[in-house]
DNA sequence: TTGTAGGCGTTATCAT
DNA sequence: ATGATAACGCCTACAA
């Protein structure tokens, strides 16, 4: 017990874990047998073996994750990067991906960019640096550029870009059908009705909100209905621009009498401006959103909402990941995922009498279950 | 032609990253050299230390953190664990480490237990394993015994708790205090005139609902009202159980005309209940919640909720973990951090003519802009 | 079945 | 002001 381990160059007394190294000497063999026995190496004694294992327990040995990852060149963290961690979407996201690198034996470093390419910038050097084995990333709100993420691509890193990419660059990305969200949602507030069908649309520099966008075009053109531009208002999509973009709708002469909105904030502003001037939700203004957020079943009456499958598209985006490992660069050819969304139809776009979507109640009550605010 | 080496295209021959070495033999100097200009050394001539730099910037040099962690034996990893990062409460606190954490210069990797205290082992041992220099941790539901930790205190690395820390040991923590935010919720209801209080809690084995329970009893205690066993339940506190719980307490011979719920999803739950019966908030029964769930500014009427600071805690909690790196386990006392609550008195507890909180306007305000649902 | 030795990229300690 | 060299802990040809 008396023996204390002497570092020839340790820098000062601070004490050093439990190595290889220190295993071979207390067992009298080389720090081969030992490196074996723990990765479970085919020539190896059983008995040596059991040794070994007993003796890493007794002393606590832990494998270095650093130097393993420096010889082999290859560690097994992986680097993540969204907007925010805030809010349903991207944590949900960030929660499939942890889920499933984690069974995987991979650990996440997880960083934000604050809507910051300039930040974004400095999370990618700093991942690279870090040596991940791949990079998971959901591109800023003030991103127009590629040439950052070409220094990855230059670093053989697998990129893998989700819900937010940058369009016109063949990359590997998972990504929503927002087109078929927008489009299915508008055709059930026309199928309600509604004639006058207004947007409230995000930044179209964005992926997400050009093809909400698209979607709302097409079906207003699959029922012949002429786009208004009145009727089209671009915003950052908080509950104050919704409210804002809701006054302003209904001081048109010929106001809506349906609103989809490209996100679950502007919908709610909305939503409280209508009662605010004592309109009645569906009747007067049906109501429809995009994210299916937990505030969707909160509010009177409840919102129709897009579900994005964040959970989904996580556990895509970190198979996408993999399966680029293992392709090994063998393949240039980058791949697109696209994953179909699930529209709720709630109280606020139905209106009475017409049930355009029997099919959708078993799916949510289902979906309700998990979406029980934890915590508290 | 032929002589030219095809870096690139090379099947077989997996590129190398540019290292310190290969910026040596290009300037034709020793790698010390190359260390010093790079970590801007003092003794280094200001001429090879731009030229350094250059050829670095050029040939897109980034440092290997793995070599340099496993040479200085310290690496910038900072290990991170929640039982789940949805939900506004967790997705807020590692925020506000990531954010700190990022500032410092460490990466964050994070994990999840899922409430799960096996899944909290593994994390436990894999983050040793990716030698991180210090592990923050709010512990999983189903964790009730301490050993694990202890094994983070034999490899010495640095250990701070938040939130859901473990009682009776000595640790590190940062915590809210709970038993204040229910205190004065619990008084606030009383000074509304409320005469039976009941009381929503959860696991009693965790800190934060012991104390919000204790806090509900010392308020009681101190308007001479004696605790009433029937006007306390237990349960995890989804939406569901708030409904039950509530149902519960209207079939009371005397039921009470106030509610307080030591989470808000069970206090939305109490709410549904109440409406659907026909009872009217804050009139017949007031309530209030805690956590300060985005939710209790959706419902009809909003909800009284104690915030818990989320952001603060997050830096909290990473400013300790500095703080300890600094001592270098020169100090073996622990320290405690205790933050202050903050209750937002809304329209659920709020019976007319009544306000015993005219302060808390101008926070929530301010709070408000913070709390705009984000992406869409 | 086991051992030897070299090196992954960096930094610290010597020396020049 | 600059170099040579030895570790950090692990893996893996190549020997034995």
């Amino acid at each position: 017990m008396a023996a204390r381990r002497h570092a020839k160059n340790a820098p000062s007394e601070a004490v050093r874990p439990v190595s290889m190294a220190d295993l071979a000497r207390e067992l009298g063999v080389s720090m081969t047998t030992i490196s074996r026995a723990l990765s479970d190496h085919h020539s190896i004694g059983p008995a040596t073996k059991q040794a070994v294992l007993k003796l890493a327990k007794k002393l606590n040995y832990q494998p270095n994750h650093l130097a393993a990852a420096l010889r082999k060149g290859k560690s097994k963290l992986l680097g993540v990067m969204v907007p925010y961690i805030e809010g349903r979407f991207f944590a949900s996201v960030v929660h499939g991906i942890e889920t499933a690198a984690s069974k995987a034996g991979y650990s996440v470093i997880m960083c934000q960019s604050n809507e910051d390419v300039v930040q974004e910038r400095k999370n990618l050097d700093n991942l690279l640096r870090a040596q991940v084995a791949g990079i998971l990333v959901s591109v800023s709100r003030s991103t127009t550029d590629f040439h950052h993420f070409e220094k990855v691509r230059k670093h053989h890193v697998p990129l893998v870009f989700f819900d937010r990419i940058l369009e016109g660059n063949d990359v590997n990305a998972v990504v929503l059908n927002d087109r078929a969200g927008a489009y299915q949602t508008t055709k059930h507030l026309l199928a309600q009705g509604c004639r006058r069908v207004a947007h409230l649309g995000g930044p179209l520099h964005m992926n997400i909100y050009k093809y909400r966008r698209q979607g709302y075009l097409d079906a207003l053109q699959d029922h012949g209905i002429a786009p208004d531009e009145s009727l089209m208002l671009y915003s950052n999509l908080t509950v104050e621009t919704g409210r804002e973009g809701m006054a302003q709708l209904l001081d048109l002469p010929e106001p809506p009498d349906a609103v989809f909105s490209a996100g679950d904030s502007a919908v709610l502003g909305a939503l409280q401006l209508l009662k605010s001037r004592g309109l009645r939700v569906p009747e007067d203004v049906a109501l429809a959103g995009f994210s299916n957020e937990a505030l969707t079943t909160v509010t009177e009456p409840q919102l129709t909402s897009v579900d994005q499958r964040c959970e989904e598209m996580g556990q895509a985006t970190f198979r996408l990941f993999t399966e680029l490992v293992e392709a090994e660069g063998a393949a240039f050819s980058n791949r697109q995922v696209v994953l179909q969304p699930q529209l709720f139809v709630r109280a606020s776009s139905l209106r009475s009498g017409v049930d355009d979507s029997p099919e959708i109640s078993p799916q949510e009550r289902e979906l309700q279950k998990h979406r029980v605010l934890r915590r508290n």
